[in-house]
DNA sequence: CAGTATCCGATGCGATACTG
DNA sequence: CAGTATCGCATCGGATACTG
């Protein structure tokens, strides 16, 4: 593909910033240094030979720099100062995206994984419970396409929070039950949290203070509609909310 | 091209945001309400098939109105409200490419009409000379593959300025002659205009106080080094200087 | 694990011709 | 002028296999 031939500053970012897939790479990136397998598994559909493409590309236009790992093969990719000033036109298309594309979520666009590691990373430190604590994820309604679990865990414990695609076989606090494209609408604002409890398409079980403890930690009911939401790895979530 | 199956809103605006051509597409309307042909010139590499897709595509997804004209056939396309929320990325776009991407202007980049279009929008109308007044420029050193003319005009006749590519017959106050690269560098702030014009990379011919009213209008040494500067059709340019 | 090299198929897009 | 319809090919990128 070749440029625009614009010497437009416009064009010669576009060039680069609008490529396939280039906004999501950096909208990583963003959460801080990482290393290839992260990225991958962030981004499942990208192939590894595009993704190296990609990165290489970034690095030859001063947006990324590959440094050598120090144990191991590998290398740890991470923003330059040119890179880093990308990341307010990333917050803004994050801002844009939960304005206007609240619509055209398509099944596909549903995947457990990420909306749990969302969640995750959107939960304050702070506010863990002081023990272990685990919530289990039940997802109804999954698409077809899709070669997703149902359930998932979140194990709390104390000052680090582990999430699970296999049953981590410690007792379950509190089970949530929801279609997964109600859960992710509501976790992002996009539909009434405290509506959607109410007529159980978002169900809790489990002892009572366990279940509000849940739903505090999950921020359910204090959302904010238009709230800036930093959608992105948690190192970036944490980033922008300080 | 599918979608990236992510519902972060940073991929559903990537999705749109980020196809080939349609920053600049949003670029261009920034400028205001304008009609096909309008577009299809400001983007000479774009094929009208493709043009036409992309106004379709982001009409549908709430960008872009289209209006039938009053008169004749065709139509006039202009931002909706949430399309005017893309010109801060665009203006981010704009100000990310003149800090980052001096060194990557390739001679297909350069194009004398897009330039003087800008020169012609930068200049504000209230240091219009009074009466008519004709710049012609020359360029130099024209890239090989381009079949751009060597001459252009910029007429003021008091309130308005045209731009010629061919010679509109009235005598010429100044020529200005200048390589097209070194103009297009100087022009953007990539290099120091008065640098260039000390070693005659850039002259300018005709009685000298002709010569200091162009100086003053194209306003080549007040120029600071990172101002923003912002790229555009002149509306655009308008706008963002209020 | 962290990539690289190669092949080949889908499709994005330019070119051309056509219409009101 | 302001587009639409159709065709064909270049190339982008996915799949697979391979390597240190």
């Amino acid at each position: 593909m070749p440029g625009y031939s614009q010497f437009c500053p416009v064009a010669k970012t576009a060039e680069l910033f609008a490529e396939r897939w280039t906004p999501l790479i950096i909208r990583e990136l963003c959460g801080g240094p990482t290393q290839f397998n992260m990225l991958k598994r962030r981004l499942p559909l990208m192939s590894k030979t595009l993704l190296t493409q990609r990165l290489r590309e970034l690095e030859r236009r001063g947006v990324v720099t590959i440094a050598e790992k120090e144990s191991g093969a590998g290398h740890v990719y991470s923003l330059t100062p040119a890179g880093e000033e990308f990341r307010p036109l990333i917050e803004m298309m994050s801002v844009w995206g939960q304005r206007h594309t609240q619509n055209i979520l398509v099944p596909e666009d549903l995947d457990p994984i990420f909306l749990l590691q969302s969640v995750q990373g959107q939960i304050p430190r702070p506010t863990y419970p002081a023990g272990r604590f685990v919530v289990c994820f039940v997802f109804r309604n999954l698409p077809k396409s899709t070669v997703a679990a149902k359930r998932y865990w979140i194990v709390f414990a104390h000052p680090n929070t582990d999430l699970c695609m296999k049953d981590p076989g410690y007792p379950i606090d509190v089970e949530v039950i929801a279609d997964l494209d109600t859960f992710t609408r509501a976790w992002m604002g996009y539909i009434g949290l405290a509506d959607e409890v109410a007529r159980r398409g978002i169900a809790f079980e489990g002892p009572p203070d366990a279940v509000e403890r849940v739903k505090a930690l999950l921020a359910l009911f204090d959302r904010p509609r238009e709230r800036r939401f930093i959608f992105g790895p948690p190192e970036m979530v944490d980033a922008a909310r300080a």
